[in-house]
DNA sequence: CGACGGCCGGGAAAAACTCCCGACCGGGAC
DNA sequence: GTCCCGGTCGGGAGTTTTTCCCGGCCGTCG
């Protein structure tokens, strides 16, 4: 039996390294690639095989979500373990609806990382407990963030954030006039006056 | 040569299992605990013995800034090392402050931090080359907004609650122009860059 | 195929902000 | 008293950001 060829990516070299001798330590495993950002483990998907690509979702260059979308259209055979620190319904929603093929939160217990890269390369869909329960409860117009596009809901969560404009601009690759209209959008669409209040209602909805 | 006892708090077990990993592979070093909150890291190293603790500022509970105070009020000689995903400024200069030993972000390399839990347990206080640079000009007694006037500290508040200027301004009888001006120069004067950073700072130090 | 929605950004006008400035006032210092 | 200084208040002018409207591009779906 070959070993399952795993990719990581994850903006923090420190997280990424402890992941890598975490996995390693199944022998069925093969950690074959590391990715700092989106753009770089695009490139390189779309050239080597890969079985699982371990993703985090807040990473630097077009982020996460956007990566895992574009991904899955290049690269469909490639199975992709989504494995965040957020477990907020509208976070994991966002992700399955982009192509994720399972959701890990980092409070997991480690050796679920290591079940859970097996069980997606099996085609199975692996989900944290603790958000397994409020995966199901998909009600898109609830919550107004609901509404958001996954673009709109990607620069509301920087834009909350206080990010300014010009550094999401060119975190994104975008005109600085697309963030400043997207921004005026996204206010519209959930009501919000001013940063402050995007940034409470992200933290009220642990969008954060 | 006993090895150094290490302790590490950080709300990710996944994570934590893999900075346990990392760290083990120096025989010099001995992981004696993980936390995964605050409150278990204070509870557990005001009992025990341990040289260095490795802790994550963001954290549930009372969060990693209080609990660094806190411990080092209790444990002056635990040394620790703040090992966060924030580089901002004033983050950086908050766990100073609170009694950090050291200051290490997730984006270093991954041998940094066997390194810095070493030179902190020397007596060194070792930095992230990214934040090196910032963390000197702090004046360690006076907190920034105790330089504030009477009027800008009343506007501070104000303002870091987001309420838009020209409220203010009709609240106070005062003209937006002078909202304005006053907004530019307790920003420049806290070094904050923005309503998020304002309204953030207004929490963290109970201001609001 | 046409319709539609998401995505991206230009143009023009409006609003907000920054920086600089002068004015007023009260309280020490001399 | 006079001088000086810090705090307070806002105007002017220029710059930046935001808003609103628009058109183009693309992929999906009926």
């Amino acid at each position: 039996m070959m070993p399952l060829r795993v990719a990581l990516a994850d903006d923090h070299a420190v997280v990424r390294a402890g992941y890598r001798r975490l996995l390693e330590l199944d022998d069925g495993l093969q950690v074959v690639a590391e990715f700092a950002d989106g753009d770089a483990a695009y490139l390189w998907l779309s050239r080597h095989p890969a079985d699982v690509l371990v993703l985090d979702l807040s990473m630097p260059g077009r982020g996460g979500l956007e990566v895992l979308r574009c991904l899955k259209a290049r690269v469909p055979a490639l199975r992709v373990l989504v494995f965040s620190m957020h477990d907020s319904p509208a976070i994991v929603a966002q992700a399955l609806r982009a192509g994720a093929d399972g959701y890990l939160t980092k409070s997991s217990a480690p050796d679920l990382l290591v079940d859970a890269v097996h069980r997606v390369a099996a085609g199975e869909r692996p989900l944290s407990d603790d958000i397994a329960a409020v995966a199901g409860e998909g009600d898109p117009k609830a919550l107004p963030h609901m509404r958001l596009s996954p673009r709109e809901f990607d620069l509301f969560r920087l834009l909350a954030r206080g990010i300014a404009i010009e550094d999401i601009a060119a975190q994104r690759y975008l005109s600085t006039k697309t963030i400043a209209n997207y921004q005026t959008l996204i206010r519209k669409k959930l009501g919000l006056a001013n940063v402050v209040e995007m940034y409470r209602y992200a933290r009220e909805h642990g969008l954060d």
